[in-house]
DNA sequence: GGCTACTGCGAACGACGATCGCAGTTGTGG
DNA sequence: CCACAACTGCGATCGTCGTTCGCAGTAGCC
């Protein structure tokens, strides 16, 4: 029943034919979240948006964590595997997680981190193969590959995040914009966080930085700190 | 009104003395959590384990986010600074990613994806003044101190989460053993994943790997190629 | 041609976050 | 000393959500 990704009771061939499929309602969800957030995607909103009345999606879905789980498949099927295995381990990972930025700038929702409550979709397990096979090529322990692939994952969301600016490290946008006549900027400025407020005011002074210049260095840095080489 | 983290209108001292705090209240989201997980944090729930009625946590608490905002705040307060500053920066930063595990540890809930949407609280900005603080000491730019902090605390999470078992890479306690009878066992065993697979098999009959080791490890790792040293 | 297994769905339930206004309480100023 | 103002907790209620139940209709099977 959790597995319900996989696998769905096969028609009988009794009565009507259904008039959607499970990849259609995955698609209208994504279309919601794509457009106004993940809380956006209610059961009568796509119910709306695909023409039928709510109650009917539950003929196609178990539950809305099951329709979350399928868009986040639906998604991960976007990924594209091209070009991968013909150069060396560090390539073909450093490909793979530009792919996987690629998803979370496509659909920021992903960031809300519906992943990590949701199990190992089948397109999940497509991109895992692919980054361990390129692990393979770097001659580790599957361990230590599984680690490696965990901890890009996470990586590539937290660099994705901070670009999207959605929260960065230091603070939102918006707040930064009120901090200056808040509480915020008194406690910075009043000497408590002398290293905050030094990093704060470099960033504001300092040049704008690649994005794409800045993901490349950190990710490639922390795979080979994981899985040597060089 | 977004950082009400930071202030509150402060009293006039006319009228009754108000029957809770804000401490208070976030401490009690904070157990419920803790016990039945984050959905269990429902404005009525807290307000029953705090003995008042539902309405009545509006007089402290904007909105549930707010709340949520409160109970972030209120368990990073729980980190410990001590003994920081007297060995190398490495070391400092190895004691800080521990502290935000043990966090993580004590609650769980913090993995569900909240901290990622709520703006930065002030006891978080204590903890980002001694990592950058820690940073300082291997003289790196302040920016990338902040982007090694945050990769730390995205290392964190996802190793944690890893380690409690919510989602392993590879897939769920529970999953897993449904997975030998289901179409996930087939999939594995079709073929078409076989560096999934053989992670796998290698998970299921290695040896159990000492967390804490392994957590040292990789982050160390990790801290080493984004800040250099060594 | 009836039986059966399906279909979509109208109506409803319970729980949730949030709002409004009222009654009670406390300090303050005249 | 007392009326007013500024607060308090909170009962009642609204709109929305996820989900369930049962019914009417439809298509294949024996």
């Amino acid at each position: 029943m959790a597995v319900s990704i996989w696998l769905r009771p096969e028609r009988t061939g009794r009565g009507p034919s259904p008039a959607f499929d499970r990849g259609r309602i995955a698609a209208a969800g994504v279309a919601l979240a794509d457009a106004d957030g993940l809380a956006a995607v209610t059961m009568r909103a796509v119910a709306d948006s695909l023409g039928a009345a709510p109650a009917s999606l539950y003929r196609y879905v178990a539950t809305r964590d099951e329709l979350l789980e399928l868009m986040v498949d639906q998604v991960n099927g976007e990924v594209s595997y091209d070009g991968l295995g013909a150069g060396d381990w560090l390539e073909d990972l450093l490909a793979l997680a530009r792919e996987a930025r690629e998803r979370y700038r496509a659909h920021p929702w992903l960031l809300d981190g519906i992943e990590a409550k949701i199990p190992l979709g089948p397109r999940a397990t497509d991109f895992l193969e692919h980054a361990l096979a390129a692990c393979a090529a770097a001659s580790v322990e599957p361990e230590t590959a599984i680690e490696a692939v965990a901890v890009m994952l996470a990586l590539v969301g937290a660099l994705t995040r901070a670009e999207l600016g959605r929260r960065a490290i230091g603070l939102t946008d918006s707040e930064r914009r009120q901090a200056k006549s808040e509480y915020a900027a008194q406690i910075v400025k009043a000497g408590d966080h002398p290293h905050v407020a030094a990093a704060l005011a470099s960033r504001a002074t300092g040049k704008a930085t690649d994005p794409d210049a800045q993901f490349d260095r950190v990710v490639t840095r922390v795979l080979i700190g994981l899985l040597g080489g060089r």
